[in-house]
DNA sequence: ACGAAAATATGCGCGGCACGCAAGTTTTAC
DNA sequence: GTAAAACTTGCGTGCCGCGCATATTTTCGT
């Protein structure tokens, strides 16, 4: 990567973190497109450079992650068998999240909790996750050898993504102080089971 | 329903198909909220009393889709197997769909995925599906004599949600011409089987 | 190492949006 | 029949997203 375009993914890092940030201290209509290019010495301009708006800044978190657990799954060994595969890439995925001093305060996770449940941010993170669902779709394709536009591999992927989400939801109404891994394994043992009922 | 919620709720769908309507032939972008409004007679302002944006009031077909679908499940036969069940409500939910003379347009469909495509439309029609699953969670949770707030009711609802939208994308790829229903059986007969590999 | 070309940052301006508020109008309910 | 509740509307306001033109920075060939 030159050095161009990585300075312009560190830009749109921090412009993301900050927006986050922000948004958790005082909360979604409180925080302005000038704050965030601010507090990241930018132009508002250049701000809706990176993004379209405050909404999309905040769930390119989500997008990264994403990102980051499809390539932990092309990366894991191809006789794995799938369902511990992908278990373990989006276990990678999350593990590997950065984290920035404001994130070990102790309301962080309620405050991060709060801040989504805002209409326009559920939007642009469930897009989000859509959009890593299509990319994983691909991958889980060339693993099992099936055609990427037919049913099998896009419907395992979303149901991934589902499980992940259902994962998170329980995490946040759980005591905050657990910790995430279970809750996804678990669901993703369920899938795995073929959704048996209990 | 007094005469009262009646009107409110005829208001409402007239602005929604009224922003579909013209979104699907002008574009998103070119369609005002005043040209919404002005299309069923309402002030603009009244359009924001029902809804908050534009995304909204086109994903509130989604929405309203979802609670027949909801409704339809209950109303099925307790002793139905899950699956069945399931298949039959999202299957009705769909046929019930109403129709206007604009919808058999021979670019009808063509129209309408070009117009999700639209990033705002594919966030706000996803939160839509999402408050849909937690609805769904719900009666599936008393229908297996299950916890809603534990894994197994929102897992089943989720993942059907996701096989909904893998069997729609399906649909849209096919030739338009196709009926939705073997597409979405298939859908949720791969969830019943449990995700096996084809 | 230098200069042209490509990519990025910024300032400015504009049309539109979402919403709070206060008045006017209609429906409900007793 | 009348008072309260619910809905509609107009107005004002701050913010947003983006097109466009310009300035600045980075890249790349020679």
């Amino acid at each position: 990567m030159g050095l161009r375009e990585l300075k312009k993914e560190q830009t749109r890092e921090a412009l993301s973190w900050a927006a986050i940030r922000l948004t958790v201290e005082r909360g979604f209509d409180a925080v302005l497109v000038e704050d965030i290019a601010a507090a990241v010495g930018v132009s508002p301009r250049t701000f809706n450079n990176y993004f379209s708006g405050k909404a999309e800044a905040i769930a390119a978190r989500n997008l990264d992650r994403g990102k980051r657990i499809v390539a932990a799954l092309r990366a894991r060994p191809a006789d794995e068998p799938l369902w511990q595969a992908i278990a373990e890439a989006v276990a990678t995925g999350f593990m590997t999240m950065p984290t920035g001093t404001f994130t070990e305060s102790p309301h962080w996770h309620a405050g991060v909790k709060l801040m989504m449940q805002h209409p326009a941010l559920q939007g642009e993170a469930l897009r989000a996750n859509a959009i890593v669902d299509g990319a994983m779709a691909v991958v889980i394709a060339e693993r099992t050898g099936t055609d990427p536009e037919q049913m099998y591999p896009q419907l395992i992927a979303r149901t991934v993504g589902a499980a992940v989400l259902v994962a998170m939801e329980q995490w946040w109404r759980a005591d905050s102080s657990a910790s995430f891994e279970p809750f996804l394994r678990e669901a993703i043992q369920q899938l795995a089971n073929g959704l048996t009922a209990p």
